[in-house]
RNA sequence: CGCGGGGUGGAGCAGCCCGGUAGCUCGUCAGGCUCAUAACCUGAAGGUCAGAGGUUCAAAUCCUCUCCCCGCACCCA
């Protein structure tokens, strides 16, 4: 037994996410967590919106409503999103709570008491009709290279090169479009990362055991030496900046920046959790407070590799209080569409919602799962998701409960037949599926999960071959009990199939264990001994067959989904 | 020469770190089976590993160069 706490990373506030953010972090991280608890460990899996920035306000804005009820409204959303994926969240909470705020002002305190906070002066440019500060993206104007029209504050889509926003020739705010537009200094905390550069370069080079898309991310960022970096913004939503728990002077308008406070909602996350449940969040977080023995793993994004193995740590080691670190991180590449983008504003892709209202979750979540951008960039296709599911789950899985319940249905009546004996064959079933679970286990315990599944296909497929021996419909005919004993065992299979799925397609898998009145209470653990596993279920109980497990997906169909969600359009 | 990842049969991937008959899934073709969602099982064809050069008895695997795709601290997820 150990103690194992599982962050994803906090999908942002604006709106449902879409396949990609999905497979970037939540669900593999939800595989994982599912994984451990099969096996016995204690898991706090713990995400949580992340709620500030300017997007969210704008947003906001745009649908007419308060910051406040736009997050909250769209926190539910997301909410309920997840639930209907299935993702085990112990909580999931929300970056612009009290414990956040708490927390985010606590460690700038203890950042400035350790002398790494300091106030410096930044020009920045301020739209005065959107009376706001603009970030760089939100100024458009004449690029001063080349003469495009509207390049962005950061960069010149025309010409390619970098911009520094005051740069741009007649600029206007990309938010309202006016140009009533000045460059006014404002005052901002920096955190002084340059000073942690020994400390953190230490810790990452214990970490030796990291993936290489981690670790070269992480030590390109040393090597170019870290940076200073701002952590407050010119905003209304957020934390705001506190010093010893009163306002700081000068900075009464302004919040500290969503990427310093959203990684610490991974900790006032779980004190919410705590709240709750009525448990102690410190026990998973404070290694001076019964955390030492926590192993905590992350799962982000590539795009978000850099924060997780330098800024975050640099909040943590900087504090010099006992923080749990990271010990185990995974990092995804990105899902295309079609190779391209996903978009929202372009309806380009599917999103959380749409999916469920096409398929059931596990349709996704096998399919994501199974051909997850782990090496490289992964694109999304219908054609190839159609393809994975009517083969895999359809056809290998779905048909091979069905074959055999079916089968005895009609043989044996709707109880798990009770005479004959395993032999032989059982027994090459067993040395076949041996070093197959083996397998599996080992890949998902280092988090290779395109591996992990194609063997678990495989360990599906052992199904289909045992039956095809042992050909009970064969045997039936001179030895009726040998083919009772094939169903029996044809049947535990199903049961132990489903343990080894549930990981990844739990809804599913509970199907499985209703057809022999397993409740999801009662799942068994992750398969050991496969001589029990394949004597788990009674002979003489009653069964109930399920319906088919998986339609198949109809080309006509695709075709439908293609033109809904913008297949290939404008790539 | 900014950095990182990738370029393997029609498609999607593994193998590369620790050189020695190129492996998996889909698709295609053939056979078997008939319990099953025209599903299942078996077998076959198909690649010389982006390109060029080098090291070696031997390279997809090591080295050098070239080409192509993707991403990359400011801004956003």
């Amino acid at each position: 037994m150990a103690r194992i706490l599982v962050t994803s990373a906090l999908p942002y506030i604006n709106g449902v996410k879409h396949l990609g953010n999905l497979v970037g972090s939540m669900l593999p991280a939800d595989v994982y967590a599912r994984f451990k608890r099969a096996q016995g460990h204690e898991v706090l899996f713990i995400c949580a919106t992340d709620e500030h920035g300017t997007p969210a306000e704008l947003a906001a804005r745009a649908a007419g409503q308060t910051v406040r009820e736009y997050c909250a409204e769209q926190h539910d959303i997301q909410k309920r999103a997840g639930d209907a994926f299935g993702l085990s969240f112990d909580h999931f909470g929300r970056s612009s709570n009290a414990p956040n705020h708490r927390l985010t002002q606590h460690f700038a305190d203890i950042l400035e008491d350790n002398g790494l906070i300091e106030e410096r002066i930044d020009k920045q440019v301020y739209s005065v009709d959107d009376q706001r500060f603009l970030p760089d993206r939100y100024v458009e104007g004449e690029c001063p290279h080349c003469g495009y029209e509207k390049a962005r504050g950061d960069q010149c889509d025309n010409c390619g090169r970098l911009l520094d926003p005051i740069e741009l020739i007649n600029p206007y705010s990309a938010i309202s479009g006016s140009r009533n537009i000045e460059v006014r200094e404002t005052k901002h905390l920096y955190l002084l990362q340059s000073k942690l550069q020994n400390e953190i370069s230490d810790w990452i080079e214990r970490n030796d055991d990291w993936p290489i898309l981690t670790k070269s991310i992480a030590k390109k960022w040393l090597k170019e030496g870290l940076r200073d970096r701002s952590i407050t913004r010119d905003l209304a939503w957020g934390v705001p900046v506190m010093r010893n728990g009163k306002p700081r002077p000068g900075f009464e308008n302004k919040v500290f920046y969503v990427w310093f406070d959203a990684p610490i909602a991974y900790i006032a996350a779980t004190e919410e959790w705590a709240i709750a449940n009525n448990d102690n969040w410190e026990r998973w977080w404070r290694t001076d407070k019964g955390a030492d023995d926590v192993r905590y793993v992350e799962v982000m994004g590539k795009d978000n590799v850099a924060f997780h193995t330098v800024s975050f740590p640099a909040t943590i080691i900087g504090s010099k209080e006992p923080w749990v670190l990271v010990d185990t991180l995974k990092s995804m590449n990105w899902l295309t569409w079609y190779g391209g983008k996903f978009s929202t504003s372009e309806n380009r892709g599917i999103f959380m919602d749409q999916a469920l209202d096409i398929l059931p979750a596990d349709y996704w979540r096998w399919h994501l799962m199974a051909n997850a951008p782990e090496s490289d960039d992964a694109s999304f296709t219908l054609e190839h998701f159609a393809n994975v599911a009517n083969k895999d789950l359809a056809d290998v899985l779905g048909n091979f409960v069905n074959r055999i319940t079916r089968f005895c249905q009609a043989k044996f009546g709707e109880i798990v037949p009770m005479d004959g004996a395993y032999g032989p064959r059982e027994d090459k079933l067993k040395s076949d599926l041996t070093p197959l679970i083996e397998d599996y286990t080992r890949h998902l315990d280092e988090f290779e999960y395109r591996k992990a599944f194609s063997v678990l296909r495989s360990i599906w497929v052992t199904g289909n071959e045992y039956l095809q021996i042992a050909a009970p419909w064969k045997t039936i005919k001179e030895d009726k009990a040998a083919a009772a004993a094939a169903v029996r065992c044809a049947f535990n299979l199903i049961v132990l199939f489903a343990t080894l799925s549930r990981p990844v397609i739990p809804f599913t898998s509970d199907k499985m264990y209703s057809v022999f009145g397993i409740s999801a209470q009662d799942a068994p653990a992750w398969p050991g001994d496969l001589d029990i596993e394949l004597n788990r279920l009674k002979p003489g109980e009653e069964f109930a067959p399920p319906d088919v497990l998986f339609r198949k997906i109809e080309s006509d169909e695709i075709d439908e989904w293609r033109k809904q969600f913008g297949a290939g359009d404008g790539q």
